[in-house]
DNA sequence: AAACATTATTTGCGCTTGCAACTAAATCAA
DNA sequence: TTGATTTAGTTGCAAGCGCAAATAATGTTT
């Protein structure tokens, strides 16, 4: 985004796609949540939990690694997953060794929605970035991303494992 | 984002690129937000608005205008101005040739507010975003976003008027 | 073991949002 | 002109969020 006072003539380069950066962002996620929506499937923010749980290393977080892995506070993660277990898509089961953690896994029911709305969100995706990209470019916004993430990221966030970029070597429950 | 199945190996570049897209939108955007909180400067949101106002043809827009140009909702955006002008950052007078619209315009506070905002802001991008990315990458991802934008956006965003495509004729302060 | 400190998660609260229903102003119809 | 329609913007409502305080389970002293 560009200053108050020059703005248009200017301004950086990078500064220009910062603020398309943004644009994009909201406009695309805009076309996606209500594209999952029509389809009646979950949402896209539930769509991001339940897949970063199918991803975890053993197929189970506690709460606090999950709400690190999508971005969400705490308190608002307990509150998304009160929902979502509500709802029958997801288990949270008290931790045997230390009574204080809660481990959350899918349910059947959540891997079929997440299945689902793969289904739809695969081709929200296609239609609202990745058909407007060729691979190449791809790949260099994913080179781009992923170097930008290592500088800003503290650390595991979801990039990082759907890159394939993870050396963690847990294992399940 | 990737499946829910096959995930890590078989992803193709444009859907790694999305979900690195989705995770360093979240991460810049947080730190942005609370460097400018520590700085005691208006909001990204509200920034984001005033610069809006600041930019446009004539500094003045509609209150519809302004919504879509922010991408919130009518009523969003009704109550973020509303609460602008009570803390003395924008006029907003009714339009005597049509009482149903207001129009919008930043006070002399507001366009203070704007500058200081812009002097951490731009620091903020700069650390979040453009020191980590060549000149010559940032203009290809500009590119890239241009045309996203150009094929997913309706037609007058924020990005356009950033990247110079616009022809409207407006001249500054 | 009793008291204190620490860690994991959940609640209370206030704020912001979007949708849908509402009000007000302008335009169209007769 | 009066009445119906359309348009611009604002509210009522029921979410969701983050912060800070509360709760609960462990750990650590002494």
């Amino acid at each position: 985004m560009s200053g108050p006072i020059e703005t248009e003539a200017g301004a950086r380069p990078q500064q220009v796609a910062w603020r398309l950066f943004l644009t994009v962002h909201a406009l695309a996620c805009r076309r996606i949540d209500s594209g999952l929506l029509a389809e009646e499937c979950i949402s896209f923010d539930d769509y991001d939990v339940l897949l970063t749980v199918n991803e975890a290393a053993g197929e189970t977080l506690r709460m606090s690694e999950l709400a690190e892995a999508v971005l969400l506070s705490n308190s608002g993660m307990s509150r998304r997953v009160a929902r979502l277990v509500e709802r029958g898509l997801l288990h949270r089961d008290q931790c045997t060794q230390d009574g204080r953690v809660f481990r959350v896994r899918l349910s059947r029911a959540g891997r079929r929605a997440l299945e689902k709305a793969w289904e739809v969100y695969s081709g929200l995706i296609e239609e609202s970035f990745a058909a407007h990209v060729s691979e190449g470019e791809a790949k260099m916004l994913g080179g781009i991303f992923q170097r930008l993430l290592d500088r800003i990221g503290s650390e595991k966030h979801r990039g990082l494992l759907a890159a394939g970029v993870t050396d963690a070597p847990k294992r399940k429950s």
